[in-house]
DNA sequence: ACTATAATGACTGATTAA
DNA sequence: TTAATCAGTCATTATAGT
């Protein structure tokens, strides 16, 4: 089976290094040898050697699948599909008995809070009418404490809100949508804490050294299944956001942190764009029901045109209201290009700053030599500080004195400014980042705000060796954490040129997170 | 040379229609 | 159950402007 030749099974690194010191790519060499086994080394390279092929073909994901189903077995596809079972829950399997009673129950419709607490009374072996009914009237007693409200931090459109109040008294089983749209909230957002509140981790994932890798929600098919069945098989967590700041960004972390009791850093950032621009609030027309932007991406193009027709469309009609159409195609560019208004009949994308504000960065974080593009390249490809914040949380406790990290694709540090904002001490960090103008102004950062630690810089992860993570791990014991989220680019769908998938020129990178993960694991004796 | 801008669809998942 | 439709996307590259 698959399984065995990886996931749990350590890799032979002596062998990996041997093929891409004979300049083979590394996510090849892992693929040829998951395919082949680690025995036999001419069978690997005739393996490599037959990846590589002659000149002329291509490297597109598309291909390379497809090609490694003629050649091998029906059995590995079906592996990879029964990780995923076409499930509405894909946690399912890793419930406990309760945690399955709560997701039938949230699966209804009801408060993941609610449905805890229903459980909890009610014990394991009520009647879902039973549980059902506890809810009910909690939620009758509820209305009447009016100061108990939800957190600021509430999501736009809660699932539960979206019944009208009149209906919700006399909900019975026959009324509930089984079926509400698709939200992206993981093992739980702040609006909903505690929507899953345990899951079981293989063996071989339990920390230390704990690891947290991101990437984007909405790659091309497998590319999770196959970056699942590289981390330990764990199921990546997807969560938006949306629920943590004014814009969406849908991404997915494989990560083996644990998920109780996390909370959030402060001070909250704006969760509407009403409240991250009161300024631009007398500008807003009443017909554009925006509430939050979409994804903060690394470019806009055509904006101006766009503003200038935008401004000519709106000013050729008398009166504040102009026709449904106009409406309709104005509101569909904003969308599509993520604007704001910022005058009269004016719209324009957000500048640096305001990208650096709703990702949770300092102000001015991304000054410092840099030109305009620059900032908006890194910050559109940066975490949002408060989220992964909110998942790095749970590490406070555990880690008072500080933490020594390992940070891939560091970026403009968005890893270290969440750790440092929730006030975890950074004892030693090895930030690996090739942009130079990235490198800048996480220094700068670093500079900044007085860090005592050391920081290490390397410039590509494929430069990193075996030894170089022993001589560190020799010099301050180890690594608390390894946190990274690998390139995109060939993943993003906004990418019209090369969405070549995870074995693609730059996303192939991922193969190198697996690749030192497991070292530093290896050398730290796990 | 460097910087800003415009042009360039396809794919994914969710929703709705058939 | 399946097909059509909808909305949205950590982007690349050629060209214009400075």
């Amino acid at each position: 089976m698959a399984s065995s030749s990886t996931g749990s099974s350590k890799p032979n690194f002596k062998l990996v290094d041997h093929f891409v010191a004979m300049g083979f790519p590394v996510w090849m060499v892992y693929k040829a040898i998951e395919k082949k086994g680690e025995d036999d080394k001419s069978l690997i390279l005739d393996t490599l050697l037959a990846y590589m092929g002659p000149e002329n073909s291509p490297s597109k994901y598309q291909c390379i699948s497809s090609s490694s189903e003629e050649s091998s077995s029906e059995s590995e596809r079906s592996s990879a599909n029964d990780l995923f079972p076409d499930d509405d829950s894909p946690w399912i399997d890793d419930f406990t008995a309760k945690d399955k009673m709560v997701a039938i129950l949230v699966n209804m419709g009801y408060p993941a809070v609610d449905a805890l607490e229903a459980v909890e009374k009610c014990g394991l072996q009520a009647e879902i009418m039973e549980l059902t009914d506890y809810i009910y009237t909690a939620q009758m007693e509820k209305q009447h404490d009016v100061q108990f409200q939800e957190p600021a931090y509430a999501c736009p459109k809660p699932p539960h809100d979206d019944l009208p109040s009149s209906s919700r008294g006399k909900r019975k089983l026959c009324d509930i949508r089984v079926s509400r749209p698709k939200e992206m909230i993981g093992f739980g957002v702040p609006s909903h804490p505690r929507h899953i509140v345990e899951r079981r981790l293989p063996k071989s994932a339990l920390g230390p050294p704990y690891f947290y890798y991101e990437n984007v929600a909405y790659s091309p098919k497998g590319t999770w299944e196959t970056m699942s069945r590289f981390l330990d098989e764990i199921k990546p967590e997807f969560v938006d956001s949306k629920y943590f700041c004014a814009a969406a960004r849908k991404r997915g972390y494989i990560h083996n942190l644990p998920i109780l009791n996390r909370f959030c850093i402060s001070p909250k950032p704006p969760c509407t764009i009403q409240e991250a621009f009161p300024d631009n609030k007398k500008w807003w027309p009443y017909w554009d029901p925006r509430t939050q932007l979409n994804c903060l991406v690394t470019v806009v193009s055509g904006f101006k045109l766009l503003s200038e027709d935008i401004q000519k469309r709106l000013e050729s009609c008398p009166g504040d209201t102009p026709p449904k159409e106009v409406q309709e195609y104005v509101l569909v560019n904003c969308r599509k290009q993520n604007l704001i208004w910022v005058g009269k009949n004016k719209v324009a994308p957000l500048e640096p700053e305001e990208m650096e504000m709703i990702l949770g960065f300092p102000k001015n974080h991304t000054r410092g030599g840099t030109t305009r593009l620059d900032k908006f390249k890194a910050l559109g490809n940066s975490f949002q500080v408060d989220k992964v914040a909110y998942h790095l949380s749970v590490l406070k406790k555990e880690f008072p004195y500080g933490m020594n990290v390992l940070s891939l694709f560091s970026g403009i540090g968005g890893a270290e400014v969440a750790l440092h904002r929730l006030g975890i001490p950074l004892k030693h960090v090895v930030s690996v980042e090739s942009s130079k103008v990235n490198k800048n102004i996480f220094r700068s950062w670093w500079k900044e705000t007085n860090q005592r630690g050391t920081l290490i810089e390397i410039g590509d992860v494929q430069h990193i060796t075996i030894d170089m993570v022993g001589q560190w791990i020799k010099a301050f014991g180890g690594f608390d954490l390894i946190i990274g989220g690998s390139p995109c680019n060939n993943l993003a769908g906004g990418n019209r040129v090369s969405r070549n998938g995870l074995d693609g020129e730059l996303s192939s990178l991922f193969y190198h997170y697996y690749r030192i993960l497991h070292i530093v694991r290896d050398m730290m004796g796990r």
